[in-house]
DNA sequence: ACCTGAACACCGTTCAAGT
DNA sequence: ACCTGAACACCGTTCAAGT
């Protein structure tokens, strides 16, 4: 933290960063697991350059998928203007758990992001979820007492689930099983 | 795996196996990442017997926890013939998601236990959750579609919550959501 | 201000040597 | 048959030295 606030940071360290997080988004999607020494050599620095940007592996995770993060937050608007508030509530979990599946690193990142640290400010992931729930408890499809915290830790063990046709019929009973138990008056 | 088949094994073998359990029990209460060095020091035996006994530390966890396993599984029929059946599985998810959260080792445990490896026969835990299920559909409470593993893996994330009141009530509500979501005609 | 790479403490796993 | 403990390969993290 050395940096001066609100400064542009030195030319080779942005370089240094943004090659990093490249390598890094090539790498961990082929291995989760893959050690952080590994993509610092992949990346041409030092370990010590690696850890001055992303100090600790969570930290590279968050970094790595932000842009997706990203995207699904945008996402939650856009299918709010498209749908009906339960619809695009069940759109949003499927991208969701697409998303979480697209690799192991990715649910780690994602459940960084949604724990809401005490005192710390909302993350945009939760609050793009409570802009779905509020619409869909304004048109009393939801249940009043749902939180969106609730609801991601719900949905984000659906993205445990393996690969395999019979793995994939099992994440949509599951999660008509999470929508119906979030509804008011499920007419099935 | 040189130990004849059906053989009693030496007594020395039995005995540091049964103190590497007893000492794993309580390091691993306290720190759930404890290293297996620390374990095998503190038992008393070579890095070498702690391998050869446990393969690995999820073996080593799984082992450990078999005992609440086996309680939690005959928890489940003595559940069943005294109360009716969907009162009979929420009182189990009760006593589920408490153990779940005694440890995170308890998670690794079970997450292990659940996973029903193709081919290989269903673990206890899986079988006493299909009693209770099966109990619940015959009384027509219980969607027909539901299977165990379903249900295991969307009760293992309400272990994940955090202590604290405020994470109590969540877990409650989570758990509600889920039940209504399993049942049939949810008379609410 | 930022980068490098040796150094440190630690981990899981293996295996030759013992009893 | 089983145990021991040194040895190996690897990890995340730190930090003095450079530019």
């Amino acid at each position: 933290m050395t940096q001066p606030a609100g400064r542009t940071p030195r030319s080779d360290a942005r370089e240094n960063r943004a090659r990093i997080l490249t390598v890094a988004r090539v790498l961990l999607a082929d291995d989760p697991s893959a050690s952080l020494l590994s993509i610092a050599r992949a990346a041409g620095v030092g370990q010590g350059t690696m850890y001055r940007h992303f100090p600790g592996r969570e930290a590279l995770l968050v970094a790595v998928h932000q842009g997706e993060v990203n995207a699904l937050t945008d996402k939650a608007s856009v299918l709010l203007s498209a749908y009906e508030p339960l619809e695009a509530l069940r759109l949003w979990f499927e991208h969701l758990i697409a998303y979480g599946r697209s690799g192991p690193g990715a649910a780690a990142a994602a459940g960084a992001a949604a724990h809401t640290g005490a005192g710390r400010e909302r993350p945009p992931a939760v609050a793009a979820l409570d802009l779905l729930l509020k619409a869909g408890k304004e048109a009393r499809q939801v249940r009043p007492e749902v939180e969106a915290e609730d609801v991601l830790l719900l949905v984000s063990c659906l993205w445990q689930a393996q690969d395999g046709p019979a793995w994939r019929e099992r994440r949509q009973r599951m999660l008509t099983f999470i929508i119906d138990g979030l509804r008011t008056a499920p007419p099935r």
